[in-house]
RNA sequence: GCGCCAAUAGCUCAGUUGGAUAGAGCAACAGCCUUCUAAGCUGUGGGUCAGAGGUUCGAAUCCUCUUUGGCGUACCA
C-alpha cells in the first residue's frame, strides 16, 4: 500500500509541477507551496488516498477546486497511469486505488510467510534490551504491575517483529527496608508459617506480613528501629537474618512466577538488587576518585546537575549505604558489560521519569557513551472508576485475583452457552479469554496516558474487548471447519481477486495491506495500542462483512475460492497481531 | 513555589508531518436468530474538542495566557 501511495504522489508531483512550469514559466512557486501531502479521504467510497490541494492556490492563481479538476485532466492524459481512478472531490484530488493487484500480491505473501506476514527487517542487526516488571519480593502483583507486564512483553514482541534482536529482563527487587518490614512481622507473628501449611500461593504469604507490619508500625513506634536494625544486619551479613531473606525470596519468587505463567510473562535474564547495589556503590565511588561527583562534610557522595538545569542529588548516604538510584547505575553497567546493546528500554511508571532523567545523566557523566541509547518507556497509572488505588485503603486491585476473577466469568459464559463440550478444556479455554480481555484492555490506551480500569467494563464480552477479538478469530476456524467438514475443496481452484468487488472487500483488503505499516509505526512509536486499534477496526469490519455476506455459501465455486482466500488472509492478520499484544488465539470459544 | 504531563459525547477511549460533516465502545432506546457460533449485526439520540486570545486559506491538532486534575521536586522505592 505503501508503494502504491509513493507511486501516485510521485506521479501527481510530477503532474503538478508540470502545469506550474507552462502556467508560470517555473516550477519555484510550486516548490516553495511546499511537498505535497497525502491523506485518506474520510470515507471509503471518495477513493483512498487524498490530496489537498489548498497550497498551490496562490502559487497557481487558481483555486484548489480548478486546480483538482485540471490535474484529473492532466493525469487522464498520461500513458503510464497505474491502474485505479482518478477522483476530485472539491479541494481534494482523489485516487481510487486498484486493489485487485494488492490483492493477488498480499495472498501469496500470507500463504508464504504465514506467521511472520506483517513483520519487517527495519530494525534488523539491533540489540535491544528491554526492562520491565521489576517486581518487590515482598507482596504479589497488583493491577500496576500488570499494565507494566502487558507492555514489556507487548514492546519485546512489536521490537521483534521488525526484525530486533530483544532481550527482556527483570530486576528484583529483593532489598531494602520494605523487604525488612515482612521478614520483621514474619519472625513476630508467623509461628513457623509456610505456604504448605497455609496454602497461601508464595507471595501472598509474604505479603500478609507486610500488610500486618504496617499494622503494628500504628502501634508501636518500635517497629520502624527493629526494621532498620534488621536491614544493618541484613548488610553484615547476619546467618540467621539471611537464611529468613532467602526464604522469603523464594517463597515471593516462586508465587510471581505462578502469576507469570498464567499470565504468559517471561524474561531471558533477571538482575538482583541485592548484588546490583554493590556495583552502583562501586561505581559511584570510582566517580568520585575521578572527580565526578563530590563528597560533603558527613560523607554523602553527590552530583551536581546544574549543567541541566536539575538540582543536587545525593548518590550515597552519608552512612556509605546505597539509594535506589545507586543500584539502577550498578545494574545498567551490569547489563551493558552482559549484552552490549544498542538500546535499552525501561518499561517505568511515569512517576519516575525524573529519575530516569538523572540515571541517564549520571551514566553520561561516568563516560559511558550509550546512555544515549537509553530510553524511559514511561506510561502512566492505573486508576479505579472510584479513584487511585491506595494500599492503605485496600482498594489495592491484586493480579491474581482479578485473573481468577476474569477466569470465573469467562468459566460462567460458556456455561451460560452451554458450549462446554464444544471448547473441550473449558478451565484453560477460560483463562485464555481472561488473559486476551486483560491483556487487550491494558493495551488499548495509549501507554504514555493514565487510565482508568474499570473491572466490570474489561470482563463485558461485548464491544471493543479481547473476548470480542478472540471470537472473530474462532469464528473464522470455526467457518473454515465447516467448509472442511461439507467436503468443499477450493484450493485447486485459481484466486481471481476480480471477484472481491464489495465495497467491505476493498476495505478488508486495505486493511490487510495496512497491517504491516501498522506493526512499523507500533515500533517506531513503542505502541501497542496503534496495534490495538488497527485490529478492532478489522474486527468491526469484517463482523460485518461475515454477517452480510455469505462465505461458504457465496453461490459460484470462483467467488467461494475468492472470499476464503480473503479470510484467509484476515486469519493470518488476527493471529500474528494477536501475538503482538499478548491475546490468545482460540480455535473454539 | 518550581518542573513534567493531561483535559474530546453521561462514562471509557481513538483522532501526529494542521485539511472534507470530530469517531468508536459502554450505558439508553428500537430492530434482526428454521441460514458459516446472537460472545454477533443494524438503527436512533447524545459534542462550546476545559476557557480566552493568536498564527493560518483552514486548528481538537501549533503558540501564549487562564482554569481544573495527575505526577514529580526525599540521605523512599
Amino acid at each position: 500500500m505503501q508503494q502504491i501511495r509513493e507511486l501516485w504522489k510521485k506521479i501527481v508531483e510530477e503532474e503538478l509541477e508540470a502545469y506550474g512550469l507552462e502556467l508560470l514559466g517555473s516550477n519555484e512557486p510550486i516548490r516553495a507551496a511546499g511537498e505535497l501531502t497525502l491523506q485518506k479521504p474520510p470515507k471509503p467510497e471518495m477513493g483512498d488516498i487524498a490530496f489537498p490541494l489548498f497550497t498551490y492556490a496562490k502559487a497557481l492563481k487558481s483555486s484548489p477546486q480548478q486546480i483538482a479538476q485540471t490535474l484529473k485532466e492532466r493525469l487522464s492524459k498520461r500513458s503510464d497511469l497505474p491502474k485505479g481512478e482518478v477522483l476530485t472531490a472539491g479541494p481534494y484530488l482523489n485516487i481510487k486505488v486498484d486493489v485487485t493487484q494488492l490483492a493477488e500480491r498480499l495472498y501469496r505473501e500470507v500463504l508464504s510467510e504465514g506467521e511472520r506476514f506483517g513483520s519487517n527487517q527495519t530494525l534488523a542487526g539491533k540489540r535491544v534490551m528491554v526492562e520491565f516488571s521489576c517486581p518487590n519480593t515482598n507482596k504479589p502483583l497488583h493491577l500496576g504491575h500488570l499494565r507494566n507486564d502487558a507492555l514489556g512483553e507487548s514492546i519485546s514482541a512489536i521490537l521483534k517483529a521488525n526484525g530486533a534482536e530483544v532481550h527482556k529482563v527483570s530486576l528484583i527487587n529483593n532489598r531494602g527496608i520494605h523487604i525488612c518490614k515482612s521478614m520483621l512481622a514474619y519472625q513476630k507473628f508467623a509461628n513457623g508459617e509456610t505456604p504448605e501449611s497455609s496454602g497461601l500461593k508464595g507471595d501472598h504469604l509474604v505479603g500478609k506480613y507486610y500488610v500486618l507490619f504496617s499494622q503494628w508500625e500504628k502501634e508501636d513506634p518500635n517497629a520502624i528501629l527493629e526494621a532498620q536494625e534488621m536491614l544493618r544486619q541484613w548488610e553484615e551479613g547476619n546467618p540467621v537474618v539471611m537464611e529468613l531473606w532467602e526464604k522469603m525470596n523464594r517463597w515471593t519468587i516462586d508465587g510471581l512466577n505462578q502469576t507469570y505463567a498464567k499470565t504468559g510473562v517471561s524474561f531471558d535474564r533477571y538482575y538482583y538488587e541485592s548484588d546490583t547495589y554493590l556495583q552502583g556503590r562501586e561505581a559511584v565511588l570510582k566517580g568520585l576518585k575521578e572527580g565526578v561527583f563530590y563528597k560533603e562534610a558527613d560523607g554523602s557522595i553527590w552530583i551536581d546537575l546544574s549543567d541541566i538545569n536539575l538540582d543536587k542529588k545525593v548518590l550515597l548516604r552519608s552512612d556509605g549505604t546505597s539509594l535506589y538510584l545507586t543500584q539502577d547505575i550498578g545494574t545498567a553497567l551490569a547489563r551493558h558489560v552482559d549484552w552490549p546493546f544498542d538500546a535499552l528500554i525501561y518499561v517505568v511508571a511515569s512517576e519516575q521519569q525524573y529519575h530516569f532523567k538523572v540515571l541517564f545523566h549520571v551514566l553520561k557523566r561516568l563516560g559511558c557513551d550509550w546512555a544515549e541509547d537509553l530510553h524511559h518507556l514511561s506510561y502512566g497509572m492505573v486508576n479505579l472508576p472510584d479513584g487511585k488505588m491506595k494500599s492503605r485503603e485496600g482498594t489495592i486491585v491484586d493480579a491474581d485475583n482479578l485473573f481468577d476473577q476474569l477466569t470465573e466469568l469467562a468459566k460462567g459464559e460458556i456455561k451460560a452457552k452451554e458450549r462446554e463440550d464444544l471448547v473441550g478444556d473449558v478451565q484453560q479455554t477460560s483463562e485464555a479469554i481472561a488473559l486476551g480481555a486483560l491483556n487487550y484492555y491494558l493495551l488499548q490506551t495509549t501507554p504514555t496516558k493514565d487510565m482508568v480500569f474499570n473491572p466490570a467494563e474489561s470482563i463485558s464480552f461485548n464491544g471493543n474487548t479481547g473476548p470480542y477479538l478472540q471470537y472473530m478469530g474462532a469464528r473464522i476456524i470455526s467457518m473454515l471447519r465447516k467448509g472442511e467438514e461439507e467436503g468443499l475443496t477450493t484450493e485447486s481452484l485459481p484466486f481471481d481477486s476480480s471477484l472481491l468487488s464489495l465495497q467491505e472487500e476493498r476495505e478488508l483488503i486495505k486493511l490487510v495491506a495496512l497491517y504491516g505499516e501498522v506493526v512499523e509505526e507500533a515500533a517506531k512509536e513503542f505502541n501497542p495500542a496503534l496495534i490495538a486499534t488497527f485490529l478492532y477496526d478489522l474486527s468491526r469490519l469484517f463482523s460485518k462483512y461475515y454477517h452480510d455476506h455469505p462465505i461458504l455459501k457465496a453461490g459460484e465455486p470462483a467467488l467461494v475460492k475468492g472470499r476464503i482466500a480473503l479470510v484467509t488472509m484476515v486469519l493470518q492478520v488476527f493471529k500474528n497481531a494477536y501475538k503482538l499484544l499478548g491475546i490468545p488465539f482460540l480455535e473454539t470459544m
